[in-house]
DNA sequence: AAAGACACCTGGGAGC
DNA sequence: TGCTCCCAGGTGTCTT
């Protein structure tokens, strides 16, 4: 679920009911994340303001009085929007409880999920090495070109690695390969500029669109669903391993490249 | 230095 | 029905 449109419409759903309130309580059930929840922060958080919710790569962020609270999904989270009175389901293991009655749930059945504490003045090491955001000018052709000189990466392994880049995860990473043309398994230092300038307009096309699309289901997600889809009949590649092109009709195949699934087109992507 | 392997954890689906 | 095995949206860290 959580890849960068859904951690956006994340922030996007929860800031109406998190900024400018007070957080009165901050109830932890299983501290035990993918870092274990700061006891102190029981204890710290309540009273401080929310002043503004932002997002950097895929991490939430709640600037607060005294520092921000780092919320990340991992594979399996989401925040939703709930009143007091709703039962707290098994995988419930955070709540910010709202002055104005408000709860932002954390859920997360995997717990590969974080939520960490930053003071002011300061940058968690988990941020420090991050590269740019995908949709700002700093993620250019001259920049990743930079970035592919030389390797020998899969072109795929490397604009998912957050030093390069952030927030492209393996299902973005295999739509935009696919409508770039590039096959996932070439080497980085193997694709030319002009190729590389097209997948940098395609990572960003297709994850300004995914965002719009997602903040379609804004209503729903407030509404307590919480399960934004990502709109699987319009993905070309990802999840279609063995069914045929929807462009050529060739027969879409897998291979594994650092761990991960990559679907991809033998006549489409080269 | 770069690239690959492994780790964390639960649930769902396939296959027997 | 039920058991076992494999896979899954992420990413830091350890090993070659």
């Amino acid at each position: 679920m959580p890849e960068l449109p859904e951690v956006e419409t994340t922030c996007r759903g929860i800031a109406p009911y998190t900024e400018s309130q007070t957080l009165s309580e901050f109830i932890v059930r299983q501290p035990q994340l993918r870092w274990p929840i700061p006891e102190i922060l029981c204890d710290q958080l309540p009273g401080q303001k929310v002043h503004r919710v932002r997002r950097r790569a895929k991490y939430i962020l709640l600037e607060m009085d005294h520092g921000e609270l780092l919320i990340h999904l991992g594979m399996s989270g989401s925040l939703r929007v709930v009143t007091v009175d709703e039962p707290v389901g098994k995988h419930d293991h955070v709540d910010l409880v709202m002055s104005n009655g408000s709860v932002i749930r954390f859920c997360d059945p995997r717990r590969f999920g974080t939520v960490l504490w930053q003071a002011s003045q300061s940058i968690h090491p988990l941020l420090q090495t991050l590269g740019p955001e995908p949709l700002s000018d700093a993620f250019n052709t001259d920049y990743l070109y930079g970035c592919c000189l030389g390797r020998k990466q899969s072109i795929k392994q490397r604009i998912m690695d957050n030093h390069v880049v952030v927030g492209v995860g393996n299902i973005y990473a295999s739509e935009a390969l696919f409508a770039a043309g590039i096959d996932p398994r070439r080497a980085a230092g193997r694709i030319s500029k002009k190729r590389l300038d097209r997948l940098v307009q395609e990572v960003k096309r297709i994850l300004d669109y995914a965002i719009t699309r997602g903040g379609t289901t804004l209503r729903d997600f407030v509404g307590g669903d919480g399960k934004p889809g990502y709109f699987q009949q319009e993905l070309y590649v990802y999840g279609r391993k063995d069914e045929l092109c929807k462009v050529c009709n060739s027969q879409l195949k897998e291979v594994r490249l650092g761990q991960r699934s990559s679907v991809y087109c033998p006549s489409c992507q080269r």
